[in-house]
DNA sequence: CTGAAAGCGCTAACAT
DNA sequence: ATGTTAGCGCTTTCAG
């Protein structure tokens, strides 16, 4: 049928250790016999089960990849990108990523992911912001975890961040340089860390400059921070702010949703009002004028998550890495210097 | 350690022999053993380990979900869905769904994903459309296949399929019904069958109406089926069918970027155009006017394709299923009976 | 109706 | 340097 390590070692005329030796680079084992069974190997194109390996290893080398139902199901791939990069990096460490959604809402331990019910996975990543409750489930179990893009209020954990603050600074000073001196933010969720700390950035910038930070010029009342909030923000924004030149939103759904009410209303951008947006994920959205944005590494982010938690499973050692990011300059922000 | 079959059948004063069959509802157990097996079970937890039950099953309890790198990453989550159903039903099986993408060009049998290269899955649900090659390939392995949202042109497969003729008929009788004559239609890469059932249903419904088809008023050179592509077609057929009161779109990413272009023209949707698409992805992308559109129903057709594996792994016969789709009339489709 | 025991494919300690 | 063997946790004949 399938075939084993004994037809291998048959074969190649040793025994199945010795096979299982020269399989994994062992020193005890001559270069010869290495040889001679490797060559077997690559003749019977035999492939080690991980299923029996998992057995006697007592380790599964999956890793679970959590995320709410709602980031999985998002419009702009962010988490999507990251998970593909944490898929790459799995396997060059022969693991596999088993995907799960959670909702958003969430109670019970009962109702972990059953990869960490049965004990399927060695670790898990974990994307975004996640209900509190299923880290305190996932700590009881005492399965080591990694954050992505999130990072609890409370405890000591591996995690791979985006450098927000960096971000909202480059961003804003972007437009700044640009000579804007009125410049919006819209942002909804405060409670979420990224969006704060971007939130952060802005008011940084702004400062550095000298330039007076306006709590009008600021909305975060939105629930959420999608397409239709910008739409939503950016209208309360505009109506009490007539001599705004440039805009700032926390990410690049909701400076969608501005362009289109401020195109709305007749305005043109960049030349009325510039945007600029957060994260990168519209290049194939093909937003009209193209949308100037902070890109974040999202590919990056997956692969460096998926080396922190290997790394966690040798040394047991937490670590946490900042994910620098980029301005992404597009044709959304209007230079004025001199204009007024 | 973890707690296995052993310390079940220690503190119940059973074999281990006896656990098992009281785990398997086998019938040959009497009622008293198995419910003190059972209490013992909950008591203490226990949760068979996969791997050992793996190694002696010879079978994996995975199943590989493969798609396109491109499709994957796509805006609107069509396929997300659809793997989000798969993952559903999978649970009730005591499955695992592996994702893996694959680069859209493919030509190497040897760079067949790891699960199937491993052998680390029973089966494999193929969604969207794949490089033939890789059908080649797999078929070569003898590994069962369920297609979703597409059918290799030739062979004999399990496969869950939309009713894109249906829809396309739909979509076009609703426009009819409402007094619509002139009736343009833009899609692209009509190579893809579905694609090509939706132009197909369009002019079924054409025909049944009396309405003559005129090529003039079909636009399908597009080489993607995007945004950016919606608002290329929107404008070729727009500028050369001045009388056009409503437009179907093969997908609803063309559709909004046809609602994009006809709103730059100046022109009202629907009291000047109407406009419908195919797939309802964008409930949450709140465009303006909410788009009309054919509903597929993305989550069952995950459902329905995890159902026809296990189907086949146990009776070995392909089975097609046609999943029926709905009309949803949102406000951008005008009715202009007895205006005209 | 229940238990003993073989064996799934592999690793690693122990022999040789 | 290579081989022998026990055992990972489970299912499943086969005996009793």
């Amino acid at each position: 049928m399938t075939i084993t390590i004994k037809d291998v070692a048959q074969k190649a005329n040793v025994s199945i250790a010795t096979v299982s030796l020269a399989l994994h680079d062992n020193v005890r084992i001559s270069p010869g016999t290495k040889k001679k069974v490797m060559k077997v190997v690559d003749e019977l194109n035999y492939r080690p089960s991980r299923i029996a390996r998992g057995l006697v290893l007592q380790q599964t080398q999956n890793i679970g990849f959590l995320l709410t139902n709602d980031h999985f199901l998002h419009t702009e791939p962010f988490y999507t990108h990251i998970f593909l990069g944490s898929e790459f990096e799995a396997r060059d460490h022969n693991f596999y990523v088993l995907l799960n959604t959670i909702p958003n809402k969430f109670n019970e331990c009962d109702h972990l992911p059953r990869f960490v019910l049965e004990k399927n996975v060695d670790g898990v990543i974990i994307a975004g912001k996640v209900p509190l409750e299923i880290v305190t489930c996932l700590e009881a179990d005492k399965i080591p975890v990694v954050f992505v893009d999130f990072y609890p209020p409370s405890g000591e954990y591996s995690a791979v961040l985006i450098d927000n603050v960096q971000g909202g600074e480059k961003a804003t000073e972007h437009l700044i340089a640009y000579g804007h001196r009125n410049i919006g933010f819209i942002g909804g969720d405060m409670v979420h860390p990224s969006i704060r700390d971007r939130f952060q950035g802005y008011q940084i910038a702004l400062e550095k400059f000298k330039i007076p930070f306006n709590m009008k010029q600021v909305v975060t009342r939105e629930s959420t921070t999608n397409r239709k909030s910008g739409y939503h923000a950016a209208e309360i924004l505009l109506k009490k702010n007539k001599d705004l030149t440039a805009l700032f939103a926390c990410n690049d759904a909701m400076a969608l949703g501005a362009m289109q009410y401020i195109k709305e209303t007749g305005k043109k951008i960049p030349e009325d009002i510039s945007v600029i947006g957060f994260d990168d994920v519209v290049e194939d959205l093909s937003s009209d004028p193209p949308l100037s944005s902070i890109r974040v590494p999202k590919v990056e982010m997956g692969i460096e998550s998926v080396r922190l938690l290997m790394d966690y499973l040798s040394s047991k050692r937490p670590k946490k890495v900042l994910i620098p990011v980029e301005l992404i300059s597009r044709n959304s922000v209007l230079n004025i210097n001199g204009k007024y």
